[in-house]
DNA sequence: GCTACGTTGACGTTGCGTGACAGTGC
DNA sequence: GGCACTGTCACGCAACGTCAACGTAG
């Protein structure tokens, strides 16, 4: 049992921030001491876990809440469909550096005010998108997922950290990332998540791998559960396997 | 002189809006008429075009305010500023979008806290940026803007789009963008960019080719300024180009 | 005198909190 | 006595939207 400047200290979020989270419903205290004193639970703390989670994910509050009071599988439906709206930002984004890039390059005298509306060239992307079917690899997903019995998720998760703990064991034995014995646990790698997640293309894996290494969540996370340094040695063998 | 009605229903804002941009000191109009009027002349039209210009680009009002009322090598330097920022927020969603597809891959449960700061996946990707410099194409084109003189910025600009007028003559010709007049111009409209701007790369061409036929502001400019048609003409000429 | 248009001012909206204050507990 | 914790109300941000009450143009 953690008090609030306990949890807060832990997670990083401010005391504010989960008085504000308690009155809104999204994070509610495990229990109160006799003063009223909020007091958080391990189950509290993995909530809240989850939370920072989605938060990161720029998923609103409300739907946050949303998500965790619902099931597994609605986890990953948002997810995905969050990964939709990030892509669809991104996509913006992109139309805006190149029309700010064509502005100084070809200036602005001869437009009229009909034509700033950025909706337009979003429209054209969203088409050319259509065509080209970019959701392809939910599709797959959804279908392999359908065939799961209940807790097999679990069952997967723990299979891909067996594969990082085995690369930790690698590393401890001395063998480089490029070496064949590294390189082959890449492929088993890359192999696993095709059969059991969706296409694991070659350019899909060098994002995993440099975010493996890139000192973010699954940095720590590789390297709590497979030994220090091991997802630098991970990230390092994608590398080396997609280069 | 217009109304405040009459210049919303032109440019597309609100009424609301123009009072707002007054208020703020953002748009003032060009004078009263003695009940209070709020009159607009083409001065305050074009001023109005340059801030939905930039506000499509998403800055700040209080920024444009300021590069309205600062010089023309501020809005360049602001433009390419922006795209900077663009590119951030838009490598920021990149890391993101990794992150939720690692996530319903490799799941979640491993990670503590001190994982959930994709700042730090960020610090990554900025560092990797510094040490590929991609800042390479503002520093060559401040490079050659030193040498303009006074007023060589609306003579490259009409030159630009004589480049455009040009395509608009081959088309009413009846030459395919394919085809090697075609194909040409779009060489020459390259060069010129790299000459007096900085190095226009396939890339970089692609993407104005893509935008200028995308239906949002270029396309309108460029219809107008050299014949209907002309800028699905031009992006076709580079795409073509560029493959 | 009707109607459309104009004015100012004030308050509301949305998301995610932060700050301030006064009271209570340890 | 001093710090931690509580609830409640208010404020902040951006860029407006939405009244309301009133003046003006034709």
């Amino acid at each position: 049992m953690m008090t609030v400047t306990e949890v807060s200290k832990l997670a990083g979020v401010s005391v504010r921030t989960l008085r504000y989270y308690h009155k809104i419903g999204l994070l509610e205290p495990s229990q109160r001491t006799e003063a009223g004193y909020r007091l958080y639970d391990d189950t509290a703390l993995e909530r809240l876990q989850q939370i920072l989670l989605f938060r990161e994910l720029e998923f609103p509050l409300k739907e946050i809440k949303e998500i965790l009071d619902g099931k597994d599988f609605d986890r990953n439906r948002a997810l995905e469909q969050q990964v939709e709206l990030l892509t669809l930002k991104k996509e913006h984004l992109e139309n805006l550096i190149t029309f700010a890039r064509g502005i100084y390059l070809t200036g602005v005298k001869n437009m009229d005010f009909s034509a700033f509306d950025t909706r337009k060239m979003d429209e054209y992307s969203r088409q050319a998108k259509e065509r080209w079917g970019t959701t392809e690899a939910y599709r797959q997903y959804e279908e392999k997922i359908k065939g799961w019995g209940p807790g097999e998720e679990q069952v997967l998760e723990k299979e891909v950290w067996d594969l990082f703990t085995e690369f930790g064991r690698l590393m401890r034995q001395g063998v480089l990332p490029r070496e064949e014995q590294a390189q082959r646990q890449v492929e088993r790698l890359r192999e696993y998540f095709t059969e059991h997640f969706y296409d694991c293309t070659r350019e899909l894996l060098a994002g995993l791998g440099k975010m493996y290494g890139g000192g973010g969540a699954f940095t720590e996370g590789i390297n709590q559960a497979a030994g220090e340094g091991c997802a630098q040695y991970v990230a390092e063998a994608i590398a080396h396997y997609c280069s």
